[in-house]
DNA sequence: TCAAATCCCATTGAGTCCCATGGTCACCCG
DNA sequence: CGGGTGACCATGGGACTCAATGGGATTTGA
């Protein structure tokens, strides 16, 4: 499954008071090239405290997936369970959202408390998806390799928030 | 995989006021021969004080060559970390650029900052991918060859900046 | 009917496009 | 052989486009 077209780049936006965010060009443009949505499906990120991000197509592949690791691992020990799980985790907690003619989505209020959003948000591409993070969340992650974390500073300076 | 075209040669270019660089023509010619795009994939070098370069097409090969990792030690502890953490960096680490009709990129704030870019920039061709460096960074790493170091001093005095 | 969500329009500043210049090199023809 | 000519490349500058964001107006749904 070699995707075509992939996510990459980082942005740092605002979450405006009506708790609209500006979806990054670059990323809408791989949403657009990959089908003809200009949806994305929000759904909670399975390792981190940050929000996963992609477009409907994948959904789907994203099913097959956990399908594939089912049947790898049938044999042992809490499979049947962990795919209960996996599945509940990858389409019950998860939103899909449109984004209006400028590029902005609404973030659902659910979602906005799942990924610990409050007024930034740090949108990163990660290939097949990208990722949706409180900038400050990400900074005390100690799982965050710190080449990344610079980006984040980066981004914060940038926005002269030092 | 054996990748065709290969970059190779070496360019010093001059930085602009408005952070334009012109990507040296024989680098761009293997970029169209690899794949159609007129983009280039910038990333921080994992070794050197310098910016990693390539095409689209090689951002696609790094990705299944991740995919693969991952689906090889799948039931690993640890494994599902490793693969999310080698993504960020493959991928939220990096940009990619168009360049225009005239062949010139904008180098993006933060990759100018991470490449320590000022106003001259020495294109290094390495096959797969290609180096962007400050010469003044490269003569002053000692783990550079003093062969490529004469290289570099060479396309300073054509410049007429000894 | 009220609040929330969507749409529409305005702003501004960064990024992109387009055209023009000058230099180098290769090729061709006298 | 040598000068001319044209192509291509690196580069400068001005004009323009578009992305991110704010605010008001309109619709929708409970």
């Amino acid at each position: 499954m070699a995707l075509e077209h992939l996510f990459q780049g980082s942005a740092l936006n605002g979450v405006d008071a009506k708790g609209r965010v500006s979806v990054p060009a670059f990323l809408r443009s791989v949403i657009e090239r990959r089908g003809d949505a200009r949806t994305i499906v929000l759904a909670k990120h399975e390792t981190f405290a940050c929000l996963s991000a992609y477009d409907p197509a994948y959904a789907a592949l994203k099913h097959s997936k956990i399908e594939r690791l089912l049947e790898k691992s049938e044999q042992e020990e809490g499979a049947q369970l962990a795919y209960q799980q996996r599945n509940l985790l990858a389409f019950a907690v998860s939103e899909e959202v449109p984004y209006d003619s400028t590029g902005r989505i609404l973030l659902p209020a659910m979602m906005r408390r799942k990924g610990g959003i409050s007024d930034l948000v740090l949108f990163l591409g990660v290939g097949e998806t990208f990722q949706i993070w409180n900038p400050e969340t990400l900074l005390g992650d100690d799982r965050i390799p710190e080449d990344l974390k610079d980006v984040c500073r980066y981004r914060l300076e940038e926005r002269g928030l030092a």
